[in-house]
DNA sequence: ACCTGAACACCGTTCAAGT
DNA sequence: ACCTGAACACCGTTCAAGT
């Protein structure tokens, strides 16, 4: 609602994206709004929740903007978990603060949330609808795909997927590996 | 090598799993092993370094641990998994820390991993050769598990995964899941 | 309703010394 | 080799006050 506050959130995201975690101080923040060190206390309850409000606006901007508009069900479901662990890769720091303790609390957040998820099951929904994967309960397999993707983000983020070799395989290669079992035969 | 050093580790890892990344100072550290509130310097460049330090431990002991004994190979994979699920449920705080920002850097890190690696590639490897899972490279099939149980593991402490009705799945539901899919038809 | 300035307790880090 | 005590700049938070 406030000019003010949306200013101090993106301020903020961006210190993040810029130094990580540490950097992200109130006073930097304000600074960087023009206002004085303790204004954001007027809109934020304290430091916690102005994280909050970056996660919680993350959540509910990021998986929009990846949704893919042509291609067959499976191309869609593919593009969707492709374009999630793109966004872990490019923003890190948002990325982790997102999944981070932050996550509980505000409904704001929930709501984004439950319309990110059912976004993924209608995808997988129609990925079985068209036959181009095995029936099941999309819900399950939903988060199964999600799962996967996120752990594979997050090992790829902290370097523990890059091996040397034949078993060499980046994150979305292993979300390639998933759908390929989940076809039908 | 230092008692000191050792002791300021295990410190702060139980201030960690008490209080979260929050209440790990070095002040506090340095009071819980009676000694000044700057000799942490004497043992660790900085205050990363000492969390770097925990992660390692933490990467090096727990896979050990979990290892289960007996049953077939299947069973074993599934423990393994079902293993590491348990322990980021039980250390939240340091499970995040093991894969935070601290996973870069030294040396005995890297073996910690590339050991805890191994032996997944390897119960992957002898579910393949019992024909328990469908053929393939243990290697790249290993990442794949162990992908979905780090993101089943990392939704489920953020509250992401629980949710109602049908579609209800915690993390080991998810890996076993994944197991049945790899199953040989 | 929104903001400022001073102040408090705390923290990471450094430095000069001590044994 | 290992530790102490004082000091510095910085941070989150609070409070009284201003428009």
């Amino acid at each position: 609602v406030s000019d003010t506050r949306d200013r101090l959130i993106e301020a903020a995201a961006r210190l993040l994206d810029k130094g990580g975690p540490a950097a992200v101080t109130l006073r930097a923040v304000a600074e960087r709004c023009n206002v004085s060190h303790n204004a954001p206390y007027k809109h934020f309850a304290s430091k916690a929740d102005l994280l909050a409000a970056i996660a919680s606006r993350e959540l509910a901007s990021r998986p929009n903007t990846a949704e893919p508009r042509r291609g067959d069900a499976l191309t869609r479901l593919r593009q969707l978990m492709h374009g999630y662990i793109r966004w872990a890769r490019a923003r890190p720091a948002r990325f982790k603060l997102t999944f981070g303790p932050w996550s509980q609390g505000t409904d704001e957040l929930k709501d984004a949330a439950t319309a990110a998820r059912q976004r993924l099951v209608e995808a997988v929904a129609a990925a079985m609808k068209a036959k181009q994967i095995a029936a099941g309960d999309p819900e399950r397999v939903g988060y199964l795909i999600l799962a996967l993707a996120h752990g594979a983000a997050d090992l790829a983020l902290g370097g523990h997927l890059a091996a040397a070799g034949k078993g060499k395989a980046d994150a979305e290669d292993l979300v390639d590996d998933l759908l390929a079992i989940l076809r039908r035969p």
